[in-house]
DNA sequence: ATTACTAAACTGCGAGTAT
DNA sequence: TATACTCGCAGTTTAGTAA
């Protein structure tokens, strides 16, 4: 974390440096009174006053009074604590959009229902169109027992996702599909720590369905591909298997 | 400053939400226990499970319930909050490389001991050669009052500078000096707040000079330019003048 | 192992006030 | 006007412990 145990470093500091900061102080002395600062982090002038000596104590700030009011401005230590501060947040951010999402499960039997609506022709145009391929007659489905899969399994609606409308035919409606890209692989393939994010060599490229309407709780996914998935991937029921949703869909 | 007046929030908070992003929770659900999180902010296990409580309350992160351990994530406004303090921090960042460092002040007299150094081989070669102009043979004089500029004007030091060098004749040393591209202009043109950073339309461009040993003190700035300042800017002793350093030079 | 309650110890906020 | 001290109280932190 390194973000400096000055442990009496707290949230109305840091207010005070990015303030200072904004305001041009990291080159100027800025009249500020501790009035104003107390109005800035809502409390009051006496708290503001002990926060100016603090930092000033810490050597973050540099005060000079000047008649009754101080002139400050970041010290170079309290302008790295910000810098310190932001290239966290900045590597953070920029991580937190190469993460994965991942489901870890195990391969259940179920192609019955799956085969049926693949077979429909009002999905089986969209899928030719819009996912590139004609999926496999027959859905994989993979059961997630832990919670944090399944909670994970409900956000991926927030997602950017390949959306196949539904339709009616002449006795029933049918709802929409998301189609989310993956790849799926054998559990023991990817290393221990699931936090990677390097693919394992033999995966397969897949999709991810979410159904409008779906009759299975959240702890099953169903997957398609091109082929039957079994057959290509040499998997088989029972066995375990990692599902890596790809940052890519840039539909709906 | 609207990073959220959740009162409540603070410094703890906002670390645990980095640590948080910065491990992919804005997609997945971690698996981080309140004694980690202890050991994250220097805090008893106690203090580190009401934090996420308190975070999970205000809506800023998600939890389920595993086994014993809890799954986490950030929702979406504790993501935007990092957002938040992210993008503020980043217009500070830039901001503050733009902001210019200013002085206010009053010329006085005073070209004697200036005309006679600006007339010396060893310096008049080197601002030829680095400013690309030969000074006029004298320097401006401007006071400053204000405590502020008077410590700014020490600060001057660290900023980048055109470094001409000392050198010695047959009796004595004479000091490097420290040339700082700025204008001057005359104080009403600027508006009136210095924060301002357009430049005034009549201003005219000069150096101001910092001197290995000076004679007086901080309050006085010395400003050196191709023509006569005084003449060319329609300026006269008594005047209150705005110098304003410019972020450029780019030596030593 | 966990999480989180309660109660006691501690820290920090702000009213009053001095300068 | 400023800043900043003291001191009482409220809010936090933690040890002990339960689940």
């Amino acid at each position: 974390m390194m973000v400096k145990d000055h442990s009496n470093f707290n949230y109305f500091h840091f207010l005070v440096l990015i303030h200072l900061l904004s305001n041009g102080g990291k080159d100027i002395y800025l009249e500020i009174t501790s009035t104003q600062i107390s109005r800035l982090i809502n409390r009051s002038q006496q708290t503001a006053s002990k926060l100016l000596i603090d930092l000033e104590k810490e050597n973050l700030i540099e005060r000079v009074k000047n008649k009754k009011k101080f002139g400050m401005k970041l010290t170079g230590t309290g302008f790295e604590i910000l810098q310190n501060i932001y290239n966290l947040l900045k590597t953070s951010m920029e991580k937190s959009h190469t993460k994965p999402v991942l489901f870890k499960g195990k391969i259940v039997t179920g192609m019955g229902e799956g085969a049926y609506y693949m077979s429909l022709d009002g999905y089986k145009k969209q899928f030719h169109h819009k996912l590139g391929y004609e999926p496999f007659p027959g859905t994989l489905n993979v059961k997630i027992e832990d919670k944090n899969y399944v909670n994970s399994r409900k956000d991926l609606i927030n997602y950017p996702s390949i959306y196949i409308d539904g339709f009616k035919n002449s006795d029933r409606t049918f709802g929409w599909v998301r189609c989310y890209p993956a790849s799926i692989a054998q559990e023991s393939k990817f290393s221990s720590e699931w936090i990677e994010s390097q693919l394992p060599d033999p995966s397969t490229d897949v999709h991810v369905l979410l159904l409008e309407r779906t009759h299975h709780n959240n702890n099953l996914i169903e997957v398609i591909g091109p082929l039957n998935i079994k057959e290509s991937s040499n998997l088989k029921n029972g066995d375990n298997v990692v599902i890596k949703i790809k940052e890519s869909a840039r539909n709906t």
